[in-house]
DNA sequence: GGAACACGTTCCGTCTAGTGGACTTGATGC
DNA sequence: GCATCAAGTCCACTAGACGGAACGTGTTCC
């Protein structure tokens, strides 16, 4: 393995929302390499257009990244995208995450990590479920015109109308919050968070984190960021268009 | 400057969007460079993410590089992200070539870059111009609300009935093929080609190329191609959704 | 106004680590 | 089963990356 690229990764990646900028010496201790060494690579990877450098001498990631990016995204499925964000999400909470698209008036798990956990929730990619129980299927209701969840309703459930009022209140909130959270829906004694991710194209899908409620109670707050970060993440970068005039 | 530094960018540019996947042969005839010496590149940039390598062995971009892309777009200015593809684009069609946004019902030239022919139009950044003459300004009108047209028609024209159904037939056409094409409107003897960019945000642009009438009239579909195709480029990377759940 | 400091940039002798030709492995085809 | 081709490994060689020290410039503080 190359050593040098290694660390002129390193310094690509101690950029951040946080911090789009740095001077050479704050690069130079995030990444715990002198000086030097740090402003060789950083000259080499100005010259190639990566970096740009700044009037006030700081550096910050340049277009170039873009254009590759931009290659990246095309030659790329969901799956494929998505996959690292499940694994972190899955580390990070402890519990199984999936993502899952809508088909027809279902959803389907296109992918998922399962917790470490010897107790956890089993999700099998492939599956095609109904969108009435679970926060998955919740989320994608939630953004459905109402004579779409009208027919949903009809189709895969057996409500009296007072269900149905509670159900339309709670997509409601479910958009307007950015999540969903449910117990006992669709497994019992399960907890799922739910959260929607859009891409550029206009297709939805929804990341779930899911596992044992009694690992959800102290946290929830805690998941519930999570899941919606890790949407607001994939969203981020779903939604580079693919080109086109317009 | 860093060796294998720039020969590791080397790998990473010989993907594109007619080639997002490539055998370790390909990519080593691609850069110049022995097998071997591609190989530890391809590996080192496959271990930090930034390829992944495929079933039939062959390798691609992957989405480590769009998280980078992500922050690079937050932090840099639109003039930054198009800077690059105007000086391309000069350089292309030796013409100049200059990007403008909609400011009210005026444009305003966000940033140019000049023909080095010493016969050549002259644009100034920051310059205010009416939307009803030149190709820039029809490519905006074009994507207007008929109301809107109508205000700027009656605060910046003095159009009888006929030229004002003549115009707005143009525009129609305008935003049909994705481009325009003006001669003498705002400048005599100079010839504008215009596309409109798109971005993520909502925001619109336009792509102009201008010059000498006489410099376009045996290449025009050539420079239109060059126009519309920089414009759907910029559109693809100014596509990219900066996050947010929506 | 000058001294001390901070930070970017350049220089250069040292020796690490990147290089690439030769080799192995493994798959495909006749 | 042998031939062919490409991916991947090994290793001696030396190019070139490394980083400590020096330099230059701009800023702060007595």
């Amino acid at each position: 393995m190359i050593r040098v690229l290694q660390r002129s990764l390193a310094v690509l990646e101690c950029f951040s929302d946080e911090k789009p900028r740095m001077s050479l010496q704050e690069i130079s201790q995030a990444i715990s390499l002198p000086k030097t060494t740090t402003f060789r690579i950083l000259a080499t990877l100005v010259g190639a257009g990566y970096l740009i450098q700044l009037e006030n001498q700081s550096y910050g990631l340049s277009h170039k990244l873009m254009t590759l990016a931009s290659i990246a995204q095309k030659s790329l499925g969901i799956r494929d995208i998505a996959h690292p964000h499940l694994e972190m999400l899955a580390s990070k909470t402890g519990e199984t995450a999936e993502i899952s698209m809508l088909d027809g008036d279902y959803r389907v798990c296109l992918d998922a990590v399962e917790s470490k956990s010897s107790l956890k929730s089993i999700v099998t990619p492939g599956a095609r479920l109904p969108l009435l129980h679970g926060a998955t299927g919740k989320v994608f209701l939630s953004r459905m015109k109402d004579s779409e969840i009208e027919r949903v309703i009809k189709s895969q459930g057996k409500p009296t109308e007072v269900d149905k009022a509670r159900l339309k209140k709670a997509l409601v909130k479910i958009k307007k919050q950015g999540y969903a959270v449910t117990q006992n829906e669709r497994v019992r004694g399960a907890t799922a968070i739910a959260a929607p991710v859009f891409s550029h194209d206009g297709n939805a899908y929804c990341i779930t984190v899911t596992g044992p409620s009694g690992r959800f109670e102290d946290r929830e707050e805690k998941l519930r960021t999570m899941v919606t970060e890790a949407a607001a993440q994939l969203s981020s970068l779903l939604g580079m268009r693919l080109g086109g005039t317009g």
